[in-house]
DNA sequence: GTCTATAAACCGATAGAC
DNA sequence: GTCTATCGGTTTATAGAC
């Protein structure tokens, strides 16, 4: 929250508005989303949020742009050392859950704009797709995992295992507590998941 | 010439501002959801609209609700058969990758409610998770299934899994048409996923 | 750069004619 | 039961003082 003088500091009002915008958009998603409410959050008044950035959708724009960037500079878009496919499936796995884990903001703002008919990948998205693809199939071309299952297949799966844990925590913890299931931590969801995966994909 | 009452069916009225409601609650979830908007695609006025459910929260659960009530006076609810570990399995895959196919607005809205904050579990899918809970269970005192892995990871993998491949549809086309992946039909999707999940989960 | 005041549009909901 | 007209509130965005 900034400072109440009204003193001018253009890049720390900057910074204030987008810290703002970014928790009320991914709490509210674009349309419940109000500039009002970023203002209040950021310590701005309205129209200041105007004048910085012209519009809610630059706005938008702007947040977005910022949480990808500041994931892709810390060692968000590394990717994995090479190693054999046991390690290679395992790393995918730990790796995608500590994503889902450590960036919630991102995490949610990409499920509002899924829902709001945005179906565009992430900038940097494309790049670890197309680094998870190569691997599996050089892991089948070496015959250290089966062949008959889509590298897309895989994929999906593990993404989609790792998301529901992490988006639906609250929704599961809710059928735990209405008597269905006994809960597991996160660290044993993920060592069932890659205990599974590694055994399904075995040739 | 008709009299001007003949014209009036509430009935008939009801039913249209539902489906208009179920199809603009679906697409945009409740906060951007307008009874204008409602009113229009329902082909009545916005002030009838209310008459005929009081409020936007009232209309809201009045959908909710009509969408559980149809969904399990249909086959929906239905428990599988009893059977081998792996046909249930087998089943329990199949049914939830078509629950998604066949029930778009229903898991749309359910989208929108959670990340609205709404983490009650539905009608009905209680039930559902009692059942599979117990069978999962009890094909590992069987021995037909491991018993390392909970069974709570078990069906969050499977739902997680199907769950992604029908809500990220759209993001998953334009994945493959930037380069990444060769596309797999459904069927292929979920023949690669039943073939995974009974692999990985055989003793 | 930052504010107050306000425009113009849209929101949910109500009043009252028929 | 259905409509038109409209209220009071909120929205994004702008005008203009400082």
């Amino acid at each position: 929250m900034r400072d109440k003088r009204a003193i001018r500091d253009p890049e720390g009002t900057k910074k204030a508005i987008l810290d703002g915008a970014e928790s009320v958009f991914a709490e509210r998603g674009f349309a419940g989303a109000s500039i009002r409410e970023i203002a209040r959050r950021s310590g701005a008044s309205g129209p200041l949020v105007l004048f910085h950035f012209h519009s809610k959708d630059e706005l938008y724009r702007a947040v977005k742009e910022r949480i990808v960037t500041s994931w892709s500079e810390g060692k968000g878009g590394a990717m994995p050392p090479e190693g054999t496919a046991e390690n290679f499936i395992e790393d995918m796995i730990k790796t995608s859950f500590g994503f889902y884990r450590d960036n919630p903001n991102m995490v949610r703002m990409a499920n509002w704009g899924r829902l709001e008919g945005d179906d565009a990948p992430w900038s940097g998205e494309e790049d670890i797709h197309k680094w998870y693809e190569k691997s599996i199939k050089e892991a089948q071309a070496r015959g250290e995992i089966r062949d008959d299952i889509s590298p897309l297949s895989v994929t999906v799966m593990i993404c989609g295992a790792v998301h529901v844990w992490w988006e639906y925590h609250g929704h599961i913890e809710e059928h735990v507590k209405h008597g269905s299931y006994d809960m597991v931590s996160d660290e044993k969801y993920l060592k069932d998941l890659t205990s599974m995966v590694l055994r399904g994909l075995k040739p």
